[in-house]
Parts: structure tokens; C-alpha cells; sequence
DNA sequence: ACTACTTATTCAACGGATTGCGCAGCAGAC
DNA sequence: GTCTGCTGCGCAATCCGTTGAATAAGTAGT
């Protein structure tokens, strides 16, 4: 379990509601640790019972109320105690490598077709991820040092997947003329 | 739902036990698809079930009887139907970048430590596959080409991974000192 | 006027994944 | 002679995660 201690680190940075939380899962952290909305409203509601967090109501005209949630003073002890404990390692669920593991069943081009889409997408999230970090950057880095560090993790996963990409790309093009 | 199709894949390659296939899911894939044998062995009874798997059982003497699984022509017509299909985009979960995310309220000699053994575990996975890539290479590389391309993702995410780490590392190492 | 998208929350159901336990025998270390 | 570790399989409980749907009101586009 660990998607708690995910939003405690966010909450820690400023009070959230879910919905924020979401989206602020789609930037930065969320690139590591991907979680749709249903997932964090149930996962605030079991914080909340546990006091770990609270909330206030937030009406808003034109827009529906919200609920904005703050890390409490047990929260943060449990961040904290998870902070000393060591990490489990990384997992990673990549469905197109293990395509490429069973690449002599599948049809090359297609395989082509969706190495070029995926490459689409890790280049938009890589300049997305560049440009929030170069923003930082600016703003003076020692104020954002571990939002920055965090984003340099993405640009780098981005970075290395696209390399993979291409020698992937050749060795397949290659393969296409052959056969 | 696509251990199965991982499983599938490794099977299309050869008959294999169930902690055979355990194992192989430390190495290579592993590293992208992580499963315990629980897992495994669940998942097999599935495919079996589904005629999509069949196993033979072989007695041994000194060891426990083992089941060697095959993958049926159902099970691979299973796979080729779901090669064609769009893979879901890649998933990460790093606990320890999360850490970095909360690094203000971190005891910084503690992240440091543990980034160390995180990057001792991380060279090490990164010399297994460096060895297993180039026997590969010296085998013909052509026809290990999909094996290969799966330990070159191996390897540079290991790569990218420890390039993090460095960074990391000189920054949390200031933070240290000015502090 | 109709459609589509965004903000905002929540429920219900199912399936996938993890954790803990148990069995069983052999090999090698201390 | 005991203890650890490897090979090999399996069950049960629980938890995590995904999918699908519902509600509700505003805004922007065609």
C-alpha cells in the first residue's frame, strides 16, 4: 500500500481536493505512480477516517462544491515513518515490451505502426516534462529542489525509452526487408 | 489482465515449469513484469482451464515432481489475437521517487543511504544483462533478435535509472552541507 | 438548440495482485 | 547434526486497481 503515502506528499506540498489530486497525478509523480480518481477519492476517505487528513467544504457557484483536503499532524508522522522505511523496488508494466518478446508471432509492421505511436507520446510527455522543469529551473532551483528532481526522473525514463524506440526501429526495419 | 499473455509468451519460446517460469520472470521481462509464483501457478490453472495450455507431468528423483507446461495452438492464437491490439500504456510505480517528491520532510543521510543500496541492486541487474546481451550477441544476434531488443530495454532503463541517481546524489550531498 | 467538454464527487462490481501460510525433500554449510 | 537455502507446488484472505456508471451544473463550440 502506498498510494496513501503518494497523496500525503502531495498534501504535504498544499491542501488538494481529489480532483486536483488527480490531475497532479497526471504530471510529474503521476508518470511513476498512475492512479485514476475513483482510486483517490476511496483512498481520501480511508485517510480521512484514520485522521491522517481533513477537509473543509468549499461551495462554489457555477462550479460544484469541493472538498479541500490538508495533511494532519498524524499524517504526517506516518509520511515520516514511511520515509524511514526502506522503498520496495520498482515495478514496471510495460505491455509493448513483452510484444517485443514475443515479437516472432506478430506482425512487423504493425508492431512498427505502434512503436511510432508510443514514441508520439513519450515525446509529448518528455517536452511537457522539459518545459515544466526549465520553468523551475528559472523560478531558482533550490526553492523546487525535489519537484525538480522528481520531474528530471521523467525526462530521463522519457529519454531512455525513446533511445530504446529507435534501436528497436532499426532492428525491425531491417528485419521487414529481409523477410 | 495480461500476465497471462506474458506467460504465453515466454511459453511460445519453450516448455517450462511454473518456477521455471518464476524465474525467467527475474530476468529480462522480469524486470518489466514482475510476478510472484502464486501468480504464476494461479494463472497457469487458468489457462489450462481454457485449453490455452496443456502440461505433462514430470516425476524427478532428488527433486519434487514438476509440471512442464506448453503453450496449445488456442493459446497461441489467443496471443496473436492479443499482439494485434493496442498495448496499454507503460506503468511505473517507484516508491523511492515518491520519497524524492517528499524529500523536505526526509532525513536527507537516510535517503542517501538508501539511494546507495538501491543503486548497488541497480548495477548489479545492469551486469546480469550486459552478460546475457553479449552471449547473445556472440550466439548470432539474429536469432535472438527479440530476446536481445527485450534485454536492451533491460539496460537502458537500468542506465537511465542510475543516471538519476547520480543527480540525486550531488544534489541531496549539497543539501547536506549547506544545512 | 444540441453536443461536447470540464469541474467535482461517489457507488458498485469484478478481477488482478500481494501477503501469509503450508507441504515436501534434497544439498551443502557450519 | 542442525540450519539455511533451493526446487517445486498449492490454498486462502485480503487488498489494490480497473471499469462502468450516475449525478450535477457550467462553459464553449457548431
Amino acid at each position: 500500500m502506498s498510494l496513501r503515502h503518494a497523496i500525503l506528499v502531495l498534501l504535504e506540498d498544499q491542501e488538494a481536493s481529489g480532483y486536483d489530486l488527480a490531475r497532479e497525478f497526471a504530471n510529474s509523480i503521476g508518470l511513476v505512480w498512475n492512479a485514476t480518481h475513483q482510486q483517490i477519492y476511496l483512498e481520501l476517505g480511508k485517510l480521512n477516517d484514520q485522521q491522517m487528513v481533513t477537509f473543509r467544504h468549499i461551495p462554489q457557484d457555477g462550479k460544484p462544491d469541493k472538498k479541500l483536503y490538508q495533511i494532519t499532524d498524524k499524517g504526517r508522522e506516518e509520511l515520516i515513518r514511511w520515509l524511514r522505511k526502506p522503498a520496495s523496488p520498482a515495478r514496471i508494466r510495460d505491455a509493448f515490451m513483452v510484444k517485443i518478446a514475443g515479437g516472432n508471432l506478430a506482425d512487423t509492421t504493425a508492431l512498427l505502426r505502434e512503436l511510432d505511436e508510443l514514441s508520439d507520446m513519450r515525446r509529448e510527455r518528455l517536452a511537457t516534462f522539459q518545459e515544466l522543469a526549465s520553468k523551475l529551473d528559472r523560478e531558482g532551483r533550490d526553492q523546487h529542489l525535489y519537484s525538480y528532481l522528481t520531474l528530471r526522473r521523467g525526462i530521463l525514463d522519457q529519454q531512455a525509452w525513446l533511445e530504446w524506440a529507435e534501436e528497436v526501429r532499426t532492428a525491425l526495419a531491417r528485419e521487414n526487408v529481409s523477410a
